[in-house]
DNA sequence: ACTCCTCGTAAGCAGTGACTTACCGTAAGT
DNA sequence: ACTTACGGTAAGTCACTGCTTACGAGGAGT
């Protein structure tokens, strides 16, 4: 991963890994800490460790130190920007479709009643 | 992109790429054909292409052919497994606020009047 | 028929990113 | 103090993917 100072990019980017949303997963489900991810995953403890890293560089997910674990939470707010992105895209559905029963309407009988 | 039977997996995917994202951006935009949004974008038109077949595969995009020209459209019912992932989410932090609640407001003082 | 235009596909290359092993710091328990 | 458990970071490897150039197929117009 790069730079990304943009949101939506990060966000998209860090969810598109499978492994890694399978990671979000199990931190939703309540499996808080990277070791006992680790045992619930296919991959190593420190894959798992970098893939927490990038959930926490997109900011969808927080820590919160505690001895020494380390546990982590969902932060919802982070999706944002992906929920802000799929908005538009059902409103230009809506317009466009809006758009089509007029025009349509119009064309073939005028007002209906 | 190998196989990909998970569509979430594959919209996700495919929109995790800035480019092709513009490529979509524009499509959304109105401008229907590879080479027309070649020149809008700083890749060749043949990268067009292969972002437009992506978009395709994915299923979030659509093809009209019109005489040699092929003209290329929003679907945005290709959207919605992203859509329920997201609404997941949103639930999750939703339970698990009302249920802070919950808990606060009996720990605390009992049901408010 | 010949040319022009549009566009998908093949092949090859370079950059990236998801893993692994090895290592090191640090809190907790004895 | 020593040991044990937790877990982040470094370095290196390998596969994948997004790009380019080159090519070929097929309609449209003359």
């Amino acid at each position: 991963m790069t730079y990304d100072i943009d949101p939506l990019q990060s966000v998209i980017e860090t969810l598109s890994d499978p492994t890694r949303r399978a990671v979000l997963d199990l931190v939703r489900a309540g499996v808080s800490t990277a070791g006992e991810i680790a045992k619930h995953v296919p991959v190593s403890r420190p894959a798992v460790s970098q893939h927490l890293k990038a959930l926490l560089d997109a900011h969808i997910v927080l820590v919160r130190i505690d001895g020494t674990r380390r546990r982590y939470s969902l932060r919802p707010e982070g999706f944002s920007p992906l929920q802000s992105y799929l908005n538009d895209m059902w409103d230009q559905a809506l317009d466009e479709f809006s758009a089509y029963v007029e025009t349509y309407a119009e064309k073939r009988d005028g007002e209906p009643k």
